[in-house]
RNA sequence: GGGGACGUAGCUCAGUUGGUUAGAGCGCUGCCCUGUCACGGCAGAGGUCGCGGGUUCGAGCCCCGUCGUCCCCGCCA
């Protein structure tokens, strides 16, 4: 078979674009062929490109030329048909299709160029075996809805551009080749050729670079910016991934929040999806963990109840709870009436859940049928349907899916005497404990309480704000107080005030905001320290000497002595706000060619070795550890 | 670093208690077919059962190790 030149001919559509208002013209289409349907003398082509696909119609009758060619194309050749489009006959439209009523009567045909079996096909749904998908992601990416993902993603993007640079915001580029800050993430390193010994490193995030930016007058800074992070793994985490990147100068925090709603709003408005003129609700990190166990919500699920006042001491002391510690309950929606069996598997999975932490689950089903305890057992059932009532109100759910409260799951959690009240020294271990197992059996029941589900409407999104979070966080390991936040974070001046910075570190708040979607980690941001002489401190309380901090921050520091604005901002991933659009489980979907939970590309096969001329140049040597 | 799931034809998967020549669907190749659109019909090709070792008369199946993919914990200021 030999392949035809292009020579000057142009394509005057797309494939995906032609409708019956088209019939009678000549048209050239160029792309793959998705599929052939060879009936002898009549040959069809489903031919395909970014837009759609169109049927073409080789008959012999009409140029034997075309046909002949037709009956050597196999799927994924690349062809160009040109023809004069038809509306199709009585019986002959396809309603499955956007270009069903038309087809394309080829007048000739040319082969581009000729593919291998694909080892799957793009005209197919999507395979399970993602290592193949990933070794031949070029096939993959033509998959329809790759290319809508990858379409999504650019015009997210794209939103977000325009109505940041709308609101004054000037797009800044920063160095991907830095400077390495040993705190926090692990860094990408780059070594230097020029001064052996000596390494860039690759930016974690552009923080101190914008915050610079801010010292240099630019008022607004934005950027679409790559970020590096040499951490392991998950379906929502990638090593190389990009953030919306911003930073004010003056602001209040409510000046943030606009900002980020703002672009969000446009993001989704490009997306299809109205998220109308409310401000996202906000909390404070303490109500996150005491009301969800967790300091990213996801407000698709009701609440944690504390239900310690239904307990009287007495009542506690008959029970075996613990007479100090909190009983929280909550509720997984319609999950329907479980048998004695699935009940029975249920409690010794939430007590193989907790271990021997100390928490333990309290049958309401056979508390109920005790006379003593019935009361106990109506009182809690109460607070619980009031919280689920006051969730369905405030998410707008239309109809809960049943009206039966016996087909809700309750659940209720009560500490043993003696259980800890610390457990790493972590006062909210409990809430944390409750709200992991809530979100577990959420998960598992998904099917039933539908609450997941999607709607491609604003209602599946459910944004929210988490507040003041604490400044230090306890490291038993080391045993320091480290930066929560990162070391840049204002804590609140009433705080700085007070003395707290160094008597009470536990009970500081940072002036730090994260957004949460539906439990996912959208972004953080804080509003940031302007003075050397709080910055100083801040270092201090991190156990820094004022020699470490001048050695790794010494031109930041130095930098904010020349007139530092108050400032503040925040980074959203834009990888993870594409996901959630796009319906997808998995950052993969959305990120053109993605690494594995192992940080490899399977289709360009990075990383290698390198040859030891190029260890020689940078004046390395490998060494093989056992 | 730890836990779990998976790995059999190009793809999706089946494979009984360890027992003859490892199967199916899709895809692929050839031939036939003028109204299909997941076209259809006939014929055919295609396998180091992830890899290495062990147990056994005999291993896709049992045991040990190892590699890879996915999910989770740790980690991600």
């Amino acid at each position: 078979m030999t392949l035809d030149f292009l020579g000057t001919l142009q394509r005057t559509h797309l494939c995906g674009d032609l409708r019956s208002t088209h019939s009678g013209e000549t048209i050239t289409l160029m792309g793959w062929v998705n599929r052939r349907r060879d009936h002898g003398n009549l040959i069809f082509l489903d031919l395909r490109d970014r837009s759609g696909i169109t049927q073409v119609v080789l008959d012999k009758e009409v140029s034997p030329d075309a046909h002949a060619k037709a009956e050597a194309a196999r799927p994924e050749y690349v062809i160009a048909v040109t023809g004069v489009l038809r509306k199709r006959g009585e019986g002959l439209v396809n309603p499955n299709m956007p270009t069903g009523e038309v087809e394309l009567v080829a007048h000739s045909l040319l082969l581009l160029n000729d593919a291998k079996t694909p080892p799957f096909s793009p005209a197919e749904d999507a395979i399970g075996n993602e290592e193949v998908r990933l070794k031949y992601r070029y096939i993959d990416l033509r998959r329809t809805e790759m290319q809508h993902n990858f379409a999504l993603r650019s015009r997210v993007a794209m939103a977000i551009r325009n109505y940041l640079v709308s609101q004054g915001f000037l797009e800044i580029e920063t160095p991907f080749m830095t400077r390495s800050t040993p705190e926090g993430a692990r860094d990408y390193l780059v070594p230097s050729r020029v001064h052996p010994g000596h390494f860039y490193a690759l930016p974690q995030s552009p923080q101190i670079f914008k915050q610079i930016l801010m010292v240099s007058g630019f008022d607004r800074y934005f950027q679409i910016a790559r970020c590096f992070r040499d951490e392991d793994l998950r379906a929502d985490r990638q090593p190389e991934f990009t953030q919306i990147d911003l930073e004010i100068s003056f602001p209040q925090m409510s000046t943030i929040f606009a900002v980020a709603e703002g672009f969000l709003r446009a993001a989704f408005s490009a997306a299809g999806i109205d998220l109308g003129t409310e401000p996202f609700i906000q909390m404070t990190y303490d109500q996150a963990i005491t009301r969800y166990g967790i300091d990213k919500p996801d407000m698709r699920l009701p609440a944690i109840v504390d239900l310690s006042a239904t307990l009287t001491p007495e009542l506690r002391d008959t029970l075996k709870i613990d007479p100090t510690l909190p009983v929280l309950g909550f509720t997984i929606p319609s999950v329907g009436e479980l048998s004695g069996t699935a009940r029975k598997a249920l409690l010794s999975e939430i007590r193989a859940f907790f271990g021997d932490s100390g928490l333990d689950l309290l049958d309401l089903t056979r508390l109920r049928t005790n006379e003593t305890f019935a009361p106990l057992a109506e009182a809690i059932s109460a607070k619980l349907s009031q919280e689920l009532q006051a969730f369905h109100q405030a998410s707008h759910n239309q109809q809960p899916t049943t009206n039966n409260p016996a087909s809700d799951l309750a659940v209720v959690i009560t500490p043993k005497p003696g259980t800890p009240a610390l457990w790493n020294y972590d006062p909210q271990w409990i809430y944390k404990r409750v709200g992991a197992l809530r979100l577990d059996l959420a998960k598992k029941f998904a099917d039933k309480h539908k609450l997941f589900d999607q709607t491609h409407t604003a209602a599946d999104f459910k944004f929210l704000w988490v507040t003041d979070f604490p400044m230090y966080e306890w490291n038993e390991e080391t045993k320091t107080w480290d930066a929560a936040h990162h070391p840049f974070t204002s804590p609140h001046e009433e705080d700085i005030q007070s003395g707290a910075l160094v008597n009470d570190k536990g009970s500081v708040r940072a002036l730090a905001y994260d957004i949460v979607l539906n439990g996912t980690e959208l972004g953080s941001g804080s509003i940031r320290i302007h003075r050397k002489d709080v910055q100083s401190e801040i270092f201090r309380s991190l156990g820094m000497t004022d020699e470490e901090a001048k050695a790794r921050f010494g031109f930041f520091l130095d930098a904010l002595e020349y007139g530092t604005p108050p400032h503040g901002g925040i980074a959203l991933g834009l990888d993870r706000i594409v996901m959630i659009l796009a319906g997808a489980q998995s950052l993969r979907e959305v990120i053109a060619f993605p690494k594995t939970a192992k940080a490899i590309d399977l289709m360009v096969d990075a990383p290698t070795t390198v040859s030891d001329q190029q260890l020689r140049e940078l004046s390395l040597r490998t060494v093989t550890r056992s």
